[in-house]
DNA sequence: GAGGCTATTTGCCAAATGGCAAATGATTTC
DNA sequence: GAAATCATTTGCCATTTGGCAAATAGCCTC
């Protein structure tokens, strides 16, 4: 019952993509690594499908091998805001939900299609029971992935439109023209009339 | 040399919070709360006084028993941004730095006159080898105090200024009149006279 | 208490953004 | 491929915010 046996032929190509992601933040050796990839399984994830909802208790994990995948979540008066995106070779899940195993109040939306790695809650409490670096390292990734997602929404505050649209072509070239204006808008805080004319002016 | 011979007859209580602070994120036994506590030594930071400074390595880490810190740096344009307030019962640091050891990007400074607990990068790895929970309790309050950060920030980009500032007197409703309009307006992400302006309107 | 310094408020106008609705463009469905 | 649906752009005007400078207020020092 290796997830393994039906996966496409690149499928060892793009877990390792996981591997690398880990060793980052500590040492894991060669029995460790085939544990972990034993306990996932593959997930391609259609674009607009959500990975999770609000209102339920995120019940996994995924590791985005290929895509990219937004957390939305709708805000007292009604409005639907993109709060992050998620790039290939990070993490997904509500953290705060997922360790306290409580509902979430966001959706996990793939933004694009995605091929993901999951791993389900009892087999990440399994491989923090079995590997002992393993908290350490999920530690180190959780801090990292926080600090980043601070990092980036603290200067946007004191940035005008125009910059912030600048800002998040430089980070998602690709992204820009295939996401719907409206996820993009609510992102940069600004409505998607004033996208569309910051659009207008940089041309 | 402990550090306690000095503080004054309140001390116990203050020190108090930190435990208090710390039993909320995992089980110390008394053994190990003393230890904790012989780590650290007091220091009152004067108002605007500097806990930590952009381009030097942070060497201690803060924990505020009370008082108010604000971490601020310099933007491109050579602004002054207030990144966030940082409340009493809380740890001061720039994480990311001290834990690499690396030069910080920022400013640690006092709002107003704080009574800290400080730990020495040296006392904090003592305690990170000799206490065994210490660093799933480290880990689960970073974890916090940076999902806290991310849930602040991240509504603000969709509201307008005055939303803002009224949700940051909500917040610190002590504290609107006692700071620098440009703590506050630079936190706000909008100029000292549009703040200024919005306090009229308040009124 | 007068002067000097800094912080805050205000006025004036320009620029940015929002709100709403219509027009245009793109995509899906039958 | 026509109709229906949805996404994006645009026009028009109101509101918010910025930029700059002057006026006012608050505070400190001597």
């Amino acid at each position: 019952m290796a997830s393994n046996d039906c996966l496409p032929p690149n499928s060892f190509d793009l877990m390792e993509s996981l591997i690398d992601y880990l060793l980052q933040f500590g040492h894991l050796n060669q029995q460790q690594i085939d544990l972990i990839l034993r306990k996932t399984t593959s997930l391609e994830l259609k674009k607009d499908e959500y990975f999770s909802e609000a209102g339920k208790t995120p019940k996994r994990i995924a590791f985005i091998l290929e895509g990219i995948l937004r957390v939305c979540y709708y805000n007292s008066k009604g409005d639907e805001i993109t709060k992050y995106f998620i790039e290939e070779h990070h993490f997904a899940v509500d953290i705060n939900s997922f360790n306290q195993k409580i509902p979430s109040s966001e959706y996990v939306q793939a933004v694009t299609t995605c091929q993901l790695l999951i791993f389900t809650t009892q087999a990440w409490e399994e491989l923090s029971s079995t590997i002992i670096p393993w908290d350490g390292i999920v530690a180190k990734i959780t801090e990292r992935a926080l600090i980043e997602k601070v990092n980036k929404l603290s200067p946007m505050l004191s940035e005008d439109a125009t910059s912030r649209y600048l800002a998040f072509l430089e980070k998602f070239p690709s992204l820009a023209n295939r996401v719907p204006l409206s996820y993009l808008a609510s992102y940069l805080g600004i409505t998607q009339s004033s996208l569309s004319r910051i659009r207008k002016n940089i041309r």
